[in-house]
DNA sequence: CGCCCGATTTATCACTTGATATATCATCCA
DNA sequence: TGGATGATATATCAAGTGATAAATCGGGCG
C-alpha cells in the first residue's frame, strides 16, 4: 500500500468518477495533462497546491464520495 | 517593464498589503517562504496554481484592490 | 484485413518548488 | 558597544511541472 500508488489509484479513481479524458481532467484541476498521466501511472505526485485542488474536487462529488475521501486522506471529508 | 518585475512587485505589494511576513504569507497561499521570496526578488514566478491563489487572494482583498488586481492581470477582476 | 483516430503512455528539457542551511540586515536593549 | 532576535536574501538539491513530441493501444469502419 505504497504512498504513491495509493494516489495513483485516487487520481485515477476520480477521474473516472467525471468520465472525464486526462487532458480534460487536467484543465479542471489546473494543471497540464503529462501532469495527470504522471500522477495515475504514480510516476511523481502531486504538489501540495494540487492536492488542495484534489480535496476540493473529491469534496465537490458530495457526501458519496465521501467514503472515498477519506479512504485516502484520512482525516474526514 | 518586464513580466517577471511587475510579478515581483505584485507579490510584495499585495503581502505588504496584508501586513505579514514572507512566511506567513507564504502559509496563507499554500506555498513555502522560498518561493515567495523567489517571487519577491524575481527570481521565479509563480507556478498557474500559484497564481490562482494569488489572484483569488487579490480578489478576496476587495474593491479597493482592485485597481492593483487590473494593473497586473489586465483581464477584468 | 488495414487504416484512421482518440486516448494513453513515455520521454526530454527548462523551469518552479519544497526542504534545508547559511548569510545578511535591522532593531531592540542589557 | 555588542549580543539576541526576527525578517529577509541567497544557495543547493531532489522532486514536481509545463511544453512538446513520439510511440502505443484500442475501437470503429471502409
Amino acid at each position: 500500500m505504497d504512498e504513491q500508488y495509493s494516489m495513483a489509484r485516487l487520481v485515477r479513481e476520480l477521474r473516472e468518477l467525471t468520465g472525464l479524458t486526462q487532458e480534460k481532467f487536467a484543465a479542471r484541476l489546473g494543471v497540464t495533462f503529462p501532469t495527470i498521466n504522471r500522477w495515475e501511472n504514480g510516476r511523481a505526485k502531486p504538489s501540495p497546491l494540487a492536492l488542495e485542488k484534489i480535496e476540493s474536487l473529491l469534496r465537490s462529488l458530495g457526501d458519496k464520495d465521501e467514503a472515498l475521501h477519506k479512504v485516502y486522506f484520512g482525516k474526514e471529508a
